[in-house]
DNA sequence: GTGAAAGCGCTAACAC
DNA sequence: GTGTTAGCGCTTTCAC
């Protein structure tokens, strides 16, 4: 495939320059840049062979260059645990739509772990690149370290479901929409309400304290919470021993753990609602169609992303106050609880 | 908050830059780049006292005059048309996770609809970032027109279902696992099969001409295909029609959809599999939670997305040769397909 | 070890 | 309109 002496397009030897582009085309410098941002006015014969001379070499002006010579990056990082769990994924949609209509672009890092090392090597791999802020997920301990590897100086705001101090942030108030739910099985005239936690950011997590709080209030029987792992499939389990343990209403920390244990709950032969009520949390897109319908709490987390960019961009711009934009996530009531059974 | 004299950390002037540090700490311009590189030895003092101005005046290099004076950007941008979708969130993860560990960041763009202006305007805020290299999503139209939009001389590969020439791309084989899918089908007793489609990238999708192609095999009767969105409640209505037609058996674009036509059945009073046998494509998590298990194909999106950065990666290096990566996805075989019903 | 000088590819300012 | 001259902030020779 390689062609003759080196001259037209793709010849690997070092990209072509505007300076290549000005010598091939017979003019200056300039004038190659002044064809390209349109900034003057160009005759039309130069304009040509400008633009002939780019065709011919499939010249791509260099953005570092670009970039160093005319201000600040349009490009914003977003620091995430996961890309592809529901809540991540609309969060970051929500990031990156409200960041492009402003004229922004997105760059993606991915915090798989806690070890410090990675955390460290992903943190360095984003900072190395022009970025003009950043927004990092906050909903796991990797969000937490990453972080706290921010540097000062640099705008940033984190999304969460806690709210926290010290820096900007956008949060879905867990805490609040928990109790909220708790109440309402409460009301059913559960005698308590059991809880399925998913993998938390810190020690404790909004859900978990909402939960506590609107038991300890109801003086309701605060039973042990249990711990799902991120997988669906380890609801299952859990809901065949709330099962055995006799539990009537059970609040988990996402729907998709609530579709396994209602799973693990059918296969013990209990019925859903009429013996065992089942909340989730989010409202993800398959919440509606499950059967029984859940009952859940719907979390506008591509708002929550929007609005985290709204906040950012007024950190880019100079504003140093540590905003909040705090949101309460709304009860969907549907078919997966109901009233206690009347017998125990 | 404001406080006295602009010196210390926090005066939003301008940037400190490398020469700000170098008078603070009393040192040359290149001394301090060689502590912040690490390049050349520097005494113990020059290193403290550089070390001292960076922390006071919190200063980051310039990511943008870094890259301009050594070589290629570690960035590879990944043109999208959703980021939540699951095939999409997945494959974005793959593309992430090896660029990562080839030291690569990843942008993302997303090309929300196809129209002309928009298209154009997401390419140009993404070309004209410093980046090293393109992967697309062709999975939709937007994909497709993305495609044609990147310049030539930039190492693209192209993630797809449907295989295609003049780039580097990475297939998941749908055609094959359809035609499979609908064989086995076939095999089960069924007359034909019914198809509900998903959006496709182009007027033909790899799913509908591997399911018509077993039909026409088999010399099965080829209804009309049914189209949903990608909203997994638009199969409802269309299993609810699937009901009413007494269709037996039931191939669908995604697990998604899948879900609703099996919602729409039942709705109907139809058993699943007994009396109407349906299939999904993707092995979504919930796939297999769901009631009945779906039946479906597994395809490893985030696999392609890996051997896609790997082709781009290869692409980057100077390989002009437009490689292909194909995988055939597998049938998973679960509970929601069945025997035909043997009356009618 | 350290500083002075040069230059990465481009745009902005200033002549002509 | 167009070319010449200066930088943007950094790293890299190359002397000392």
């Amino acid at each position: 495939m390689t062609s003759a002496a080196g001259s037209d397009h793709a010849g690997p030897g070092r990209p072509p320059t505007i300076a290549d582009v000005a010598a091939r085309a017979g003019v200056s410098v300039p004038t190659v840049s002044r064809v390209l941002t349109g900034a003057a006015k160009v005759s039309t014969a130069k304009r040509e062979s400008v633009e002939a001379a780019i065709a011919a070499l499939s010249y791509r002006p260099s953005a570092a260059a670009r970039m160093l010579v005319s201000g600040q990056p349009r490009v914003v990082a977003v620091v995430t645990g996961d890309t592809s769990r529901y809540g991540y994924a609309e969060a970051i949609r929500g990031v990156e739509e409200a960041a492009r209509s402003d004229g922004y672009t997105v760059m993606i890092t991915v915090v798989e772990n806690t070890d410090d090392a990675e955390i460290d090597q992903a943190m360095a791999a984003t900072l190395g690149q022009p970025i003009a802020g950043v927004v990092v997920l906050k909903f796991d301990p990797q969000g937490v370290a990453a972080l706290a590897r921010i540097p000062s100086g640099l705008p940033v705001v984190a999304l969460s479901g806690l709210r926290d101090t010290g820096v900007a942030q956008a949060v879905l108030d867990e805490t609040r929409a928990a109790e909220e739910v708790t109440d309402y099985l409460l009301g059913l005239g559960h005698a308590t309400v059991h809880h399925v936690r998913v993998p938390p950011s810190r020690r404790q997590d909004g859900r978990t304290i909402g939960w506590r709080r609107a038991l300890r209030r109801a003086a309701a029987d605060i039973p042990e919470p249990l711990d799902a792992s991120w997988d669906p499939r380890s609801g299952v389990a859990l809901g065949a021993q709330l099962a055995r343990d006799g539990a009537t209403a059970v609040f988990c920390g996402n729907d998709e753990i609530a579709m396994g244990v209602i799973r693990g709950l059918v296969d013990e032969g209990k019925r859903v609602p009429e013996d065992v009520s089942v909340v989730g949390f989010d409202d993800h897109p398959l919440a509606g169609l499950w059967a029984p319908p859940l009952t859940t709490v719907r979390q506008d987390f591509a708002g929550m992303g929007r609005r985290g960019f709204e906040l950012l961009s007024r950190a880019m711009a100079g504003d140093r106050e540590p905003r909040l934009s705090s949101e309460r996530p709304q009860l969907v009531l549907r078919a997966s609880a109901g009233p206690a059974p009347a017998d125990r």
